[in-house]
RNA sequence: GGGCAAUUAGCUCAGCUGGUUAGAGCGUUCGGUUCACAUCCGAGAGGUCACUGGUUCGAGUCCAGUAUUGCCCA
């Protein structure tokens, strides 16, 4: 066998993802073999990305997500499906018109200075850049996306797609205009809907501020932690049934500072316990106070700007931020003497999921989708497990949500999205049309003089139709007819609401079917000490860093080998070593493997069984157990199980223990036909086992090192999936092979223990229970020589203790170790008594459990008979251990 | 305040329908130039399975309560 020169250096043994993972990827893609055909025979298997939101570079979080969905649509291409995996990104709205809006006052202009037009061809530009750049980090982790497919919301067809369902549901009624208080976000002047804001606990204060009482020298205090917003009250509520404030009911106020009048109403919403009792009522900036404001027709008035500066209705306030005039009202308040007192006070705080400003609830008209009834086959699905959730305690969430939904604000004061398809008259009447209305549409108004709504949709507006809007609906598509329903929606427990739930309800409105089967919900990445990875704290990983350094099958498999089933993965510096230790190991025995064949490695598809020695048919046995494991893992979507079985399975059973054994006690020796084959008919199914979750180094073997031809259209993505017909499955055989796995240990434990140098061999002495495990050993010494470093092995019932040995005593066995010169008195009797003691103590408890007349009367009989044999077990190894203990003294 | 989850070795986690000598990876200690791999090999140390009760012949595993942590909703 010829060897190459100049890789004789250690480093250049080691895998280099770097020198092949783009050449590989290149390959794919120029083969086509992620694009779905719409017409093959296969069964469709299908996922749409949960699409990236542009403003983002692609985070750890990403990497994970995407890695699932590869991981899921890689198996079944493997399996015969048709696999499409539809890629592409969101506009994300409000973030992207911040951002772009940020870099023009940097520049010294504005949107509106820029005008729309301009404004959205900038924002265009920038949004196409950097949705390429994720684009194409999704290549470079190895995703096999159809980008043939690729589809963005703003997309011509989608936002077809969205004015369509627009108007169908604002014809159906679903969709309509409303004066509510909203959601306002200050800093990208725009609303939200209820579930874009996030609540976070803040210290601020409650402040107790006095009401005059009209004509009377009594005061009403109420609490407040916004007393601003005072100067927007139009009426104090107190509870009817409040004894304390019964007489105050119909009076009127003086609201301090503007000197208003206010009237004190009764309203059950009031908490008699809570605060003061008396609640300040301020109907256009707090969604409650709307409440009472309509119960008792009181006037709406609102201080504040769209800036969150406080606008004419705040007196002398005007103009000011409102944070500011908040000091400013506290300070005039002291100063009147009519600050009862200030206390400190922990509450939540809306803020913006996006710009993370302080909310502002608002009054204002804006659009809004009715959702009880699209809520409802949304809810039956997910009972029925016609939709199941991964793990399963998530449907809990979404079925709470759902069945508390409430309408959906959706109209954006942004125009950085899908302008809203309605059209006004000049005295307010609408027209809902994707083009401005005809005349006959819209008589008995001119067409002309009709203004179109200047407000976008929530861009979730548009994300809530991607599992049909990216194959082509409205249209009725090839790609609709057979990709629609999608499979499996993998995502991260955020957006159940704000996307998963809506989808599912988009789904059966529109598609009259749900979008996915299963929704797969995978943890959060944090770093090492548990703290979610953000962008703010600086404690996010780069996915291309870690591509870089390690590879993207080392980031892939060390993400999934960290990220528990549903649970939050921590992520250190020193994590991604995991997968490139494990694909180097992989990639080191299969090199070995090829440099024993002296050419490529064959690809065995079946084996020989007339060839097979006990060590084969073991490995063959473990094979078809991991396949087994590994297929039931997919099916539970429980994909950290999967790997972690593939995991031991190649290093330690095909690693440690049967290429060893294969192994020729000398070098120079063959391997023996048989277990070559078998060998590399068990590596070809690891290849393809591990291919979806590590697809380059797969790949990189499969060609680099195993017979098949590079410039062909082979390939490890459409290899088949292994099965086991459990053919090979063999309990006893595996058991024997534990046995002598015990004996190596055995030896390998006394050796090291005492120090016995490890490249002298010394003599093996075993008595056996049983004459069969002799024999056993006996006939398999050439495989497991090496292994224990056995120069000669003497196994039998009637074996004698050598002098000067050192003993270990395992189930079934007595172990001698010849070590003359070697063997140090007191360490060997250390660790003798360390086992023995060990051994007392599991004595102790069998015989106390077997010791129970009730555990011998109501437990099952094989489990007495199991314990029964422990027990024995445990005696024999004891008595055999005091013996060599006595032995020893004589020495 | 309501809901959901978690609590097993120093760290991150397995442990499926109750019967194991409670496992793995990382870290740690000792020993290794064994012909694929030091991104490696071998051996060791390290756990009253959060707490309290209950069910059971038997509980890390099932039930109830408590505590702590995290997430979601109000």
């Amino acid at each position: 066998m010829s060897k190459k020169n100049g890789d004789k250096g250690k480093s250049s043994a080691a895998y280099s993802p770097k020198q092949v993972e783009d050449r590989i990827y290149e390959r794919w893609l120029d083969r086509k073999f992620f694009v779905g055909n719409p017409n093959s025979d296969k069964p469709p298997y299908t996922i749409v990305i949960p699409p990236p939101n542009v403003t983002d570079v692609l985070h750890l979080g990403h990497a994970l997500n995407n890695t699932i969905q590869d991981i899921l649509v890689r198996k079944h291409r493997m399996e015969g499906y048709e696999s499409v995996w539809i890629p592409g990104a969101d506009h994300a709205g409000i973030a992207t018109q911040v951002i772009v809006e940020k870099q023009l006052a940097k520049e010294g202009t504005t949107r509106r200075e820029m005008g729309r037009e301009k404004f959205l061809e900038r924002t265009q530009d920038w949004a196409q850049m950097n949705k390429e750049k994720i684009l194409n980090q999704l290549k470079k982790i190895g995703c096999s996306c159809d980008w043939d497919r690729t589809r963005f919301t703003l997309d011509e067809g989608l936002s077809k797609a969205v004015a369509e369902v627009f108007e169908h549901l604002y014809r159906k009624k679903w969709i309509y205009r409303g004066h509510r208080i909203i959601n306002w976000d200050p800093v990208s002047q725009t609303s939200l809907s209820d579930d874009e804001v996030e609540y976070k606990e803040l210290q601020g204060h409650l402040w107790y501020i006095k009401y005059k009482v009209k004509g009377s020298d009594d005061y009403l205090t109420v609490a407040t932690t916004r007393p601003e917003t005072m100067l927007g009250d139009t009426a104090v509520a107190v509870n009817p049934k409040d004894s304390r404030f019964k007489k105050y009911v119909g009076k009127t106020l003086i609201l301090p500072i503007l000197e208003r009048e206010i009237e004190v109403v009764a309203d059950g919403f009031v908490d008699p316990e809570f605060g003061t009792g008396c609640v300040k009522v301020t109907p256009a900036h707090d969604p409650n106070d709307f409440e009472i404001g309509k119960r008792h027709d009181l006037e709406e008035i609102n201080i504040l700007n769209i800036d969150g500066t406080l606008n004419e209705n705040a007196g002398k306030f005007k103009g000011m931020d409102r944070f500011d005039a908040r000091k400013q009202v506290v300070a005039e308040l002291e100063k009147k003497g009519l600050l009862a007192k200030t206390e400190d006070y922990t509450h939540s705080v809306g803020t913006c999921y996006r710009t993370k400003a302080i909310i502002e609830p608002y009054l204002s008209e804006q659009w809004f989708v009715k959702m009880a009834e699209m809520a409802e086959p949304a809810i039956e699905a997910v009972k029925s497990g016609k939709i199941r959730f991964h793990p399963d305690y998530w449907s809990k969430t979404y079925l709470h949500w759902m069945e508390n939904i409430r309408d959906w604000c959706i109209s954006r004061q942004l125009w950085w999205g899908h302008r809203i398809p309605a059209w006004y008259a000049e005295d307010g009447t609408v027209f809902v049309s994707q083009e401005r209305p005809t005349a006959e549409e819209c008589a008995p108004y001119d067409p002309k003089s009709l203004l179109p709504e200047e407000d976008v949709l929530d861009t979730w507006f548009s994300s809530w139709l991607w599992p049909f809007s990216t194959m082509g609906w409205p249209e009725k598509t090839d790609d609709l007819q057979r990709f629609y329903p999608t499979k499996v929606l993998s995502t991260a427990s955020e957006i159940i609401f704000l996307w998963v739930a809506r989808m599912v309800m988009a789904g059966y409105e529109f598609m009259n079917d749900a979008p996915f089967s299963d929704v797969y919900i995978h943890g959060t990445v944090r770093d090492a000490n548990g703290i979610k990875m953000s962008k703010s704290l600086g404690n996010g990983i780069d996915p291309l860093e870690i591509v870089d350094k390690y590879g993207a099958d080392a980031l892939r498999m060390s993400l999934v080998l960290t990220t528990p089933d549903g649970q939050d993965p921590c992520i250190a510096k020193n994590t991604f070593e995991i997968g490139r230790n494990f694909v180097n190991k992989l990639y080191q025995v299969a090199r070995f493997l090829k440099l024993r064949m002296g050419d490529r490695i064959p690809e065995v598809t079946k084996v020989d069984e007339s060839d097979l020695v006990l060590f084969d048919r073991w490995i063959l046995s473990r094979l078809d157990r991991t396949i087994e494991s590994v297929d039931k893992s997919f099916r539970e979507f429980r994909l950290f199980a999967a790997a972690k079985t593939l995991y031991s399975f190649v290093w330690d059973d095909y690693c440690s223990w049967y290429v060893e054994l294969i192994k020729p006690d000398q070098p120079d020796q063959e391997i023996r036909e048989g277990s070559l084959q078998v060998a590399c008919y068990v590596l070809s199914n690891i290849i393809r086992l591990l291919h979806p979750f590590i697809p380059f180094v797969t790949e990189q073997i499969y060609f680099d090192l195993m017979d098949h031809d590079w410039e062909s259209d082979d390939t490890v993505c459409f290899a088949a999936w292994p099965s086991s017909d459990g053919h090979f499955k063999d309990d006893d055989l595996e058991a024997s092979l534990e046995q002598i796995q015990a004996v190596v240990n055995g030896v390998r434990s006394v050796r090291s223990e005492l120090n016995v140098p490890p490249g002298k061999r010394s003599d093996l002495y075993v008595r056996v229970k049983e004459p069969d495990f002799g024999r056993l050993l006996e006939k398999n010494i050439g495989y497991f020589r090496s292994l224990a470093r056995v120069e000669n092995l003497h196994a039998g019932t009637d074996v004698k203790k050598p002098a000067l040995s050192a003993s270990a005593v395992i189930s079934g066995a007595e172990i001698f170790v010849p070590l003359e010169g070697l063997i140090d008195v007191d360490v060997e009797r250390q660790r003798l008594e360390k086992e023995l003691t060990n051994l007392k103590g599991q004595l102790e408890k069998k015989s106390k459990k077997l010791g129970n007349a009730d555990f011998l009367k109501n437990a099952p009989a094989d489990v007495v008979e199991k314990e029964k044999a422990k027990r024995e077990d445990f005696k024999e190894r004891i008595e055999k251990i005091n013996k060599n203990l006595e032995q020893l003294t004589g020495w």
